[in-house]
DNA sequence: ATTGTGCCGAGAAAAGTTTCTCGATATTGG
DNA sequence: CCAATATCGAGAAACTTTTCTCGGCACAAT
């Protein structure tokens, strides 16, 4: 056992049902209900209820026999364990169709992330504003980056800028990249890397399709 | 690979890996390589060399002693284990900021994903074009889809509106639905549901951001 | 107050996934 | 040709995640 570690990490997938979680509870909130259990939880998701109060377990959010867990403070413990209830700065590298849709969705506040800076190497658009965030030259990132102490960069340049701009924002000190280009890009140990490309969840579809056949 | 071993689902962790190969070989393959090893894309790529192996022996190609895999049949293996060979044509639902960057990305076509027709409840896009492809009222979605024999359904409609245009493509036969709205959709059993939430691969980044400290 | 029911939470079991070990084999260099 | 080496592929082991089982508790109805 680990001395440092006072707790273990918590399962990819358990990481990914979590927003499930979150998105049903908000909807079932707004219908009026204040108590939820496992089971209605597990029901709706197509989920085994035991499975749903370990993934809750893992927050710490505890629930009470025969009436299950209050949504709010569910919601609350849910979000708090991701760090969705604080204000996360975050750079966007790629001021394309995938990096101003982005920037345009006002819903990831309600997760935590707040874009202060775009940056693009194209010359019309630096220097503007895309949905009030302000565009700068892909080489000020490490900069800028030391300079507001951010921790968190997306990158959505196309494939062959994408290892560039991750090394810019090493550089600056950022310390978890989400990676939307599709390519791998090689990053230290230190470093979270989360790969979101569109193509791993249509990867699952299309093949699943084929399976149930 | 044995008949009853392809029958077998393939876990979902490796589909989500598979693309990430084809990324990576498509680099190396563009920089003039023809064979690469398990060895040298498990360095690549963080992985464990063996499980590199599984991973590719669920999509039936080989590798010979001492030189590995062929590039290019690894590539081409791959796409057609995921139906990434032939062209799935698909409707879309939700024409707004996600929506219209999804029919500009034009790489789709590389996974065989081809949008033929688009639908939103907007009267201003109704009967006009995105990215070349037709809107039509959300309403037309079973129709259209009994006739164009369709079998993928995105949805990047409002979480409001997801219900919804699942039953409209459930009921027009669509047998696989990407869903990239913020709820959980209820579908029958034997229908694909694959959610696309950035949500999910935000809590993944931003929880691994917090136990690194 | 008592009983019945639904649910949480802990621990065990089962299933699934990753990693380890090793034999066989293709290729390279002496 | 032969030895050295890198790699695949199969099976076993280790690890992780999911599912099962059950004891205890809160609440509701009798």
């Amino acid at each position: 056992m680990n001395l440092i570690k006072s707790y273990k990490a918590t399962p990819e997938p358990t990481l990914r049902r979590l927003p499930r979680y979150v998105h049903l509870l908000n909807k079932i909130k707004a219908d009026g209900l204040t108590e939820v259990s496992s089971t209605f939880i597990a029901k709706e998701m197509s989920l085994d209820p035991t499975q749903v109060r370990k993934d809750i377990e893992y927050t710490g959010v505890t629930g009470r026999p025969k009436t299950g867990y209050n949504i709010e403070q569910l919601i609350i413990g849910i979000k708090g364990f991701l760090s969705w209830n604080k204000i996360n700065d975050a750079f966007i590298a790629g001021v394309g169709s995938l990096g101003t849709a982005m920037l345009g969705y006002t819903r990831f506040k309600e997760y935590g992330l707040n874009y202060v800076a775009a940056f693009d190497n194209d010359q019309m658009k630096i220097g503007s504003r895309v949905h009030n965030v302000p565009i700068f030259s892909l080489d000020k990132i490490p900069d800028l980056a030391k300079k507001m102490k951010i921790k968190i960069g997306v990158i959505t340049v196309p494939a062959f800028a994408a290892q560039t701009v991750a090394n810019y924002m090493i550089e600056g000190g950022i310390k978890a990249i989400w990676n939307f280009a599709p390519i791998q890009i090689k990053v230290p140990e230190k470093i979270v890397l989360e790969n979101a490309q569109l193509t791993q969840s249509l990867a699952v579809l299309t093949r699943r399709l084929f399976e149930i056949d």
